[in-house]
DNA sequence: CTGATCACG
DNA sequence: ACGTACGTGATCAGT
């Protein structure tokens, strides 16, 4: 027999979870008849998720069935004060139930009772009849009902996310089992269902109490023990709530239900009816799924699209002028596209669809023609790859103008998906399949059969095609084209060429460091090992932490969830207590750069001597750019060891240079301008130190003579602070001082700087009214969590909404220099190569005899890329190679 | 495949 | 009473 397992589903608080979590496209979210579907949608996404997980044999989705239940006759105020549901919501909750009908699930509700007494009920039906029991669930009530037999998974942000409630869990995070999760409610009481406790306790005190005492009829046996205290008068006037507190919070296990558990079994789905529900909600993706699963098909099965396939023979027939339309798509298998086997490609002229997995046909007359020349405009899914693919086939790409996954990025970069199938869906479009779908992942990954192939590139092309218009549209309406037009496309160039550049990295460098570091490791390793007394694995933290704070009893200053914190910051603080420690510290510090950068860059050299970076240009939140495969935006620079690697970069000719070139304080003097705020302008204006000048502001000083190196450490710091949203917290962390005391240069700051704190008011309060912050250049970031419930999540968002701007027009800024300068390199016809940027800093591979140029050039190209409201600064430096380039 | 750690701006 | 600085990527251990 098959295992029994019951999965009991909170639909009440489940569709609420699911409306918020797609609360933001609650308008796209429509069906023709004008009702929202977004709860709707999520529910379904999210019940998908949960079957495929617990496999139930038996399921039951159990709903509220009114206002009035025995608590609130109980206690009138029970659940009093409630926002209301919203209008939007409650007129989707009778399809969610219609949905699970025809899904074959049950759904129940019972006069005078909450959907969790019903739950409840049959939690102990289940438990009773031997079944796995799982409950599902936004609201944390439900999770008293955990037991060995019953999880309880209560969703955590948005709906996909769920925490697992056994009684181990609930033991650690609130001290108590899942009964006396009972008591410690009826002490501390509820907001959200809107009944009191006791005064003054709140989880901490109610966790400790029911720990000591077990139950509350316990506690107050035993109350008159206590010594005299606020709490024990609290405790003893508050009783009567307490007592009330407990009924209201336990769920009734035993509710007069109609229904018994074989009625809950699992029933066939109805496949006929489904399709008609969602024709009728428009539920493109779960028609598509159910298309493509063959179930309760009609007349409207899976898409197929019209191709021709290219050979030798007939590739002379693509024909194509300027007027026309067209779409291009190199498809390549994996990531790394400077290194990717090539599947194919795929071909759209006006309405005629070409496939073909002979890449090699691209470099005939005719299709080179098509993708060099300027004048026919190709619209493409990411350029930069495209065109680095292309150049390995030896074509030069030009007159690629469009490309689907930059404006995707721009329009909304929440989901940063790089995969055409899903940002097609993304948009409602559902012909194409994802890659995965296509290829399968990891060690299935392989190209299928021709037609499924065809059909896939083929079915890319047209998406590109029809979902061109609407996202165009998108980024007038978020006035984004000049973003798109001057700034995205061309750096996506400007990117392509410094990738396909690379850079020269020296592998003898590198390997006479290995052998350097490889000797420093192992005396520090036998020395440590003496120390502990035995050998252990240094890398791993779970075996140091039960050297250093069980063998060797050092204190314990941090907990990770799994386990002792061996970070820096803890053993920093631990280093007096046992030379051990400072030597960890410089294993850690040598294996790194070992690892990392000597046998990390080892293997990513290439046969030309070079690496290949990739920049990821629709990645961040903010609008900077990533690098991977290797990652050369985080090349050591803080200590001397790691500084090495940098000895290793190098110039392409043995007697060029490296030219680095960075901006001065180039986010403070954003902050500067978006504020306007007329102090910080001013010294920005003047050539002041901002940090010193900060120093003098927050210090109270007169010259900048008075200024100590730790105030101005102290500045400096307040001034990070400000950028990424500052908290007391945050800073007396970050700086080692007492919190007042962070607080008190805080309220300094704000004071001599006043706009500033003008700025991250108005910032938080745009965010609100938005739903996003923006760039100078108009670039968004969507931040949902700024109207969360929860303290920590939307001060997150606040600070967020703080920083994004200001970093964000940053990277807007040395975007527009990158594309200035490469257009300055092009007209003076330099052999100069840019080859890295580092968020503020780029770096450029230089000729001997072009250096007196690019000293000139490139400072002169990054200072005017914008104008702001205070001057940008940037400062060079250069050498034979980068380590020297300072 | 996730978490801890540490490299960068 | 609570828990916090903003962005990233690579490596390793251990589930």
């Amino acid at each position: 027999m098959a295992d029994k397992k019951l999965l009991l589903i909170d639909g009440n608080s489940v569709a609420f979870r699911a409306f918020y979590a797609l609360y933001r496209q609650l308008e796209s979210f429509k069906s023709p008849d004008g009702l929202h579907t977004n709860a709707i949608y999520a529910f379904k996404n999210m019940l998908d998720v949960l079957l495929k997980d617990v496999e139930p044999t038996h399921i039951l989705v159990a709903f509220d069935a009114g206002k009035v239940t025995f608590r609130t006759k109980m206690y009138g105020e029970y659940k009093g004060g409630r926002a209301k549901t919203p209008e939007e919501l409650l007129e989707q909750m009778p399809y969610i139930q219609e949905m699970l009908h025809d899904l074959g699930i049950k759904t129940y509700e019972l006069k005078n009772y909450e959907a969790d007494d019903i739950i409840g009920t049959f939690a102990t039906k289940g438990e009773e009849n031997g079944f796995q029991t799982t409950i599902v669930t936004g609201d944390r009530d439900l999770t008293q009902l955990a037991s060995d037999k019953t999880t309880v998974e209560v969703t955590k942000s948005g709906v996909s996310e769920l925490e697992a409630y056994t009684p181990e869990h609930m033991k650690e995070v609130n001290g108590v089992t899942p009964t006396e999760f009972i008591d410690m409610k009826a002490l501390m009481g509820d907001n959200s269902d809107n009944y009191p406790g006791v005064t003054k306790v709140g989880p901490k005190t109610a966790s400790r109490l029911t720990q000591k005492y077990g139950s509350v009829e316990n506690l107050y046996e035993h109350v008159d023990e206590m010594k005299k205290s606020k709490l024990k008068e609290n405790l003893i006037n508050d009783k009567d709530k307490a007592f009330l507190a407990k009924k209201l919070a336990t769920i009734d296990r035993d509710s007069p239900v109609t229904i018994d558990i074989d009625d809950v079994k699992r029933q066939p789905v109805d496949y006929e009816k489904l399709r008609q529900f969602y024709e009728k909600l428009n539920f493109r993706k779960f028609l598509a799924e159910l298309n493509a699963s063959g179930k309760g098909q009609d007349d409207t099965a899976t898409e197929k699209v019209e191709y021709t396939v290219l050979d030798d023979h007939n590739f002379k027939d693509v024909k194509v002028t300027e007027n026309d339309q067209v779409e291009f798509y190199l498809a390549m298998l994996g990531a790394n596209y400077h290194l990717a086997d090539f599947v194919g490609f795929s071909l759209k002229i006006n309405d005629q669809i070409y496939v073909s997995k002979d890449v090699e046909l691209l470099e005939e007359d005719n299709l080179k023609h098509l993708l060099e020349d300027e004048k026919i405009k190709k619209n493409v899914f990411d350029l930069k790859r495209t065109t680095v693919g292309l150049h390995r086939l030896g074509i030069h790409a030009h007159g690629l103008d469009y490309d689907m996954l930059l404006a995707s990025y721009l329009v909304n970069n929440e989901n940063n998906s790089n995969d055409l199938g899903e940002i097609a869906h993304l948009y409602g479009d559902y012909s194409v399949k994802t890659d995965m779908e296509v290829y399968g992942k990891g060690k299935s990954e392989h190209i299928p059969d021709d037609d499924i192939l065809f059909n896939h590139l083929a079915s890319k092309v047209n998406a590109i095609e029809k979902l061109k218009e609407p996202l165009l549209k998108k980024l007038k309406e978020h006035e984004q084209d000049d973003l798109f037009d001057t700034i995205e496309i061309p750096t996506a160039r400007v990117l392509a060429k410094m990738e396909m550049n690379g850079m020269k990295v020296e592998a003898s460098t590198l390997i006479q460091l290995q052998n350097e570091f490889a000797v420093k490791l192992k005396e520090l390793e036998d020395k440590i090992y003496e120390q502990a007394g035995e050998r252990f694995n240094l890398n791993s933290p779970k075996q140091l932490g039960h050297i250093l704070f069980e063998k060797l009893g050092l204190p314990v200053l941090k907990k990770t969830k799994t386990g002792y914190s061996t970070s820096v910051e803890v053993l920093d603080q631990l280093k007096t207590q046992s030379p051990i420690v400072s030597e960890i510290l410089d294993y850690r510090q040598i294996a790194k750069i070992q690892s990392t950068y000597v046998k990390g860059l080892l293997d990513v050299i290439q046969p030309d001597g070079r690496v290949h970076t990739r920049y990821l240009q629709t990645l961040t939140a903010t609008g900077r750019l990533s690098s991977v495969d290797p990652n050369l935006q985080n090349i050591p620079t803080r200590t001397e060891e790691g500084k090495q690697i940098r000895k290793a970069f190098v110039p392409s000719e043995p007697d060029g240079y490296i030219f680095s070139c960075d901006y001065s304080q180039v986010e403070l003097r954003v902050l500067a301008h978006v504020s306007g705020d007329a102090h910080m302008q001013e010294a920005f204006k003047t050539g002041y130190d901002i940090h010193s000048h900060t120093a003098m502001k927050i210090f109270h000083l007169d010259s900048p003579d008075q200024v100590t190196p730790l105030m101005r450490r102290h500045a400096k710091a307040v001034n990070f602070g400000i950028v990424y949203g500052i908290s007391d917290y945050g800073l007396s962390k970050n700086l080692g001082i007492s919190r007042k005391r962070a607080k008190e240069f805080i309220d300094n700051y704000f004071e001599q700087y006043p706009q500033i704190k003008d700025y991250m008011n108005k910032a938080v309060q745009e965010a609100r009214d938005k739903g996003y912050a923006e760039t100078i250049m108009h670039r968004r970031r969507y931040l949902p969590d700024i109207h969360a419930k929860k303290y920590t999540v939307r001060a997150f968002a606040e600070r967020t909404a703080i920083n994004s701007p200001i970093q964000g027009s940053a990277a807007d800024i040395i975007k527009i220099a990158m594309i200035n300068m490469q257009k300055k390199l092009d007209e003076l016809h330099l052999k100069t190569k840019m080859v890295v940027q580092v968020h503020d800093e780029l770096i450029f591979d230089v000729p001997k005899d072009e250096l007196e140029t690019i000293k000139k050039i490139v400072p002169e190209v990054m200072q005017s890329a914008v104008k702001l409201d205070v001057p940008l600064i940037a400062d060079s430096g250069w050498g034979h190679n980068w380590y020297d380039a300072k």
